[in-house]
DNA sequence: TATTGTTATACTCTATAACTATA
DNA sequence: TATAGTTATAGAGTATAACAATA
């Protein structure tokens, strides 16, 4: 223990928390985050939809269990963010003639656009974001951070 | 656009969600935090009680501001989280001579003796979640997040 | 006037369980 | 039996606004 009476040292001295790796982490993720939110401004894609978006764009006809899957969340959830991306005419649930359970998810013109937009500013937002750091440095850690996840997939 | 009607690629083509910071941080966040409640069990301590009890532990009589303020997070927000470490009987909200307003955060031994063995089973938690990458990638890491917030404060 | 702790409130994100329609 | 999508529901986590006590 180090004090006893004052301790207002919470502002110089360096605390436990900053070497876990877990804390570090979130602390970064809410910076990137915010700046996710303001990129996409006022009644913009969360950060959630935009992801979903990203994956009907790239693989159009993508079901909704492959997005979840993909993404890491339950098919649940899924729904709620399908309908959001549907009312703003970004995509459509279509139909596959093989298996009439499943909802291919289709792009539209408006949605792709908006995804390029939309996928520019948090680009350009994330890398402001980042400029104090190397262009070697914002790979090396895009590098390691992969490498976490690489053990559990 | 690469496919027209089917698109099981997915899983064999990269994303373009895959060299987004945020997006990476974020996974990588949420298999930290759940190695984090795997590590302590059931009924342990949340993230956040563990970062504020961590504080209190670290820097005794700090007040609820000074921790919302070191964990930014709002004062309101502390409110719930100190009512659990005292209900867990790891703190008290003691009083400061100078100023009545204040709640100083006083860990009682239990609570030293709580946070000590949390601490221990976290970090050997994050230890094995991280020990596919070599001590010099692991500390890289750190040193690359605790830059991106840098900037911030 | 400003600050500390507090309450009330609401919103986002997410998970679980159960349902339906298909397979 | 199993799977895709859906609904209902509940629980974290967090933010905002307003309040009382105190400075």
């Amino acid at each position: 223990m180090k004090h006893t009476l004052q301790s207002a040292d919470a502002e110089t001295e360096p605390s436990d928390l900053e070497d876990h790796v877990g804390y570090n982490l979130k602390r970064a993720y809410l910076i990137i985050q915010g700046g996710f939110r303001a990129a996409l401004g006022e009644d913009g894609l969360s950060p959630r939809s935009y992801s979903a978006l990203s994956l009907v764009v790239q693989y159009p006809n993508i079901s909704q269990s492959e997005v979840a899957r993909t993404l890491g969340i339950e098919r649940s959830g899924l729904v709620a963010i399908v309908d959001d991306l549907e009312k703003r005419g970004y995509l459509i649930r279509s139909t596959v003639p093989g298996d009439r359970r499943v909802h291919a998810l289709v792009p539209t013109k408006d949605g792709m656009h908006a995804y390029a937009t939309a996928s520019t500013a948090v680009r350009n937002r994330e890398k402001r974001l980042m400029s104090h750091l190397s262009e070697q440095e914002q790979q090396t850690l895009v590098d390691l951070l992969k490498k976490i996840r690489a053990r559990e997939e």
